[in-house]
DNA sequence: CGCTACCTTGACGCGAATCAAGCGGCGTGG
DNA sequence: CCACGCCGCTTGATTCGCGTCAAGGTAGCG
């Protein structure tokens, strides 16, 4: 029975400190790799509104995104523009490097789902970089091979579980992901139950009657759009279908 | 509207020759960064006949796999002992480089779905080129962004298209895969009704059904496993939904 | 205070899974 | 060489999960 929650490790490495670039990338890579003096002229750091695209799909890749606060959402649009939630993205993390890499237009669109500063560094610099640092390569290698094992994985979960096991995958995705608020029990993040839906691949009113469920149930509690899970264990039970 | 296989290139770059393991590696990298003399005591090559396995979900990785004749798929065992084709992989791939990257145990397991040659290269040599050579390291990143992107297309159409459609997308991707063969309208492949199946994301019922009605829309013909395709066009709108 | 966007619940119908039964080809053994 | 048995394929009947449509509720904002 494999359940692509249990080992999907948060990149505790790659977490950054809000305020310089340099030290998002620096847990890739020595530094001495980059002219620091350069990058400080080429790195810019920009603030995103919730709401606001960091790109657009069919947009060619014009460099590198790292989060140094906020959250954000990678989507594809699919059939009948309905949106399907492929990624989830926090601080530390980096965006945009598949399209990069390959050199072609983004599949994806990516989007602030909270206010986010983000730096962005620009494709020569980041090419060249990863072209001469075998290291630096190596580690974006690991972070595809983590992007590829959850995507993977999602696929099973995705064609072989119903409704409510995928909305158990879920919520443990997002505590997985954004962990809880101070109160404990929380989801630190805050989702419209139309993203819910994007994300475990339904219609809102199936999400919402299962989340309805899982509130009658005692697993979870809601209040507006925030989710207490009061019961874990169960809600990792019905992950396993 | 998206399809994830419309831009999913064979990777001719990587086509070796069947003789020599070298000739396969070679293609990533300058043969200089490898010790010929020493590969040549290292390298395994071994025949594998339909249906044995390569490696199966659970163990750990010793080494990297190359195909140098017949085709594999890989597959993950689901819900139930339900598998699930995750990819498909023929003459010139390289299988079992995700899980080497990461250092931990194989997610799928990969089986013969013919009789194969196939070398095996130790990880320690592999990971050591690796680790030195860019260009041989941005080259697997750059297989490992196509079967990323591969996977989260397959995930929009796993999640929002219906069977006639999924199972469309599997014959065409069947094609881009594997071709046709000599009399050019053949798939040239042969799956058992539960594989496609397993495939697809469906029953093995379903599955029948859908290739029975296909049949009777004059856009494929079944000679028992055999498959032919009459109206490419028609397949292609399909799988448009 | 009312408008708008989002959330919620109910009723209905379709598509696909499941269960069940029969078919057919192939390999084995008499 | 034929008969039997097994495994994979096929088709039909039934069930049920989930998407869709429709109607109403609620919160937030101007």
């Amino acid at each position: 029975m494999n359940n692509y929650l249990n080992d999907h490790k948060s990149l505790e490495d790659f977490t950054c400190t809000i305020c310089e670039c340099l030290n998002c990338l620096k847990h890739f890579e020595d530094v001495s790799s980059f002219d620091k003096k350069n990058l400080e002229g080429i790195v810019k750091k920009q603030e995103y509104k919730k709401g606001n695209s960091l790109f657009i799909e069919g947009h060619f890749a014009k460099g590198i995104y790292i989060i140094q606060k906020g959250k954000v959402k990678l989507a594809y649009t699919g059939i009948n523009e309905k949106e399907q939630i492929i990624r989830l993205m926090k601080k530390g993390d980096l965006v945009g490097y598949r399209a990069l890499i390959n050199d072609e237009p983004y599949q994806a669109s990516a989007v602030a789902i909270e206010d986010c500063f983000i730096c962005f560094i620009p494709k020569d610099l980041f090419l060249d970089v990863l072209q001469k640092s075998p290291m630096m390569c190596f580690n974006i290698a690991k972070l595809l091979c983590k992007d590829l094992k959850f995507a993977e994985q999602r696929i099973v979960s995705l064609t072989q579980k119903n409704m409510r096991e995928r909305m158990a995958d879920a919520l443990l995705f997002f505590i997985k992901e954004y962990g809880f608020s101070k109160d404990g029990q929380t989801i630190d993040v805050i989702f419209s139950r139309s993203e819910i839906s994007d994300f475990v691949g339904t219609s809102i009113e199936s999400a919402i009657r299962i989340l309805s469920e899982f509130q009658k149930d005692k697993i979870i509690e809601l209040d507006r759009k925030k989710i207490n899970i009061i019961n874990y264990n169960k809600l990792l039970n019905l992950s396993k279908g």
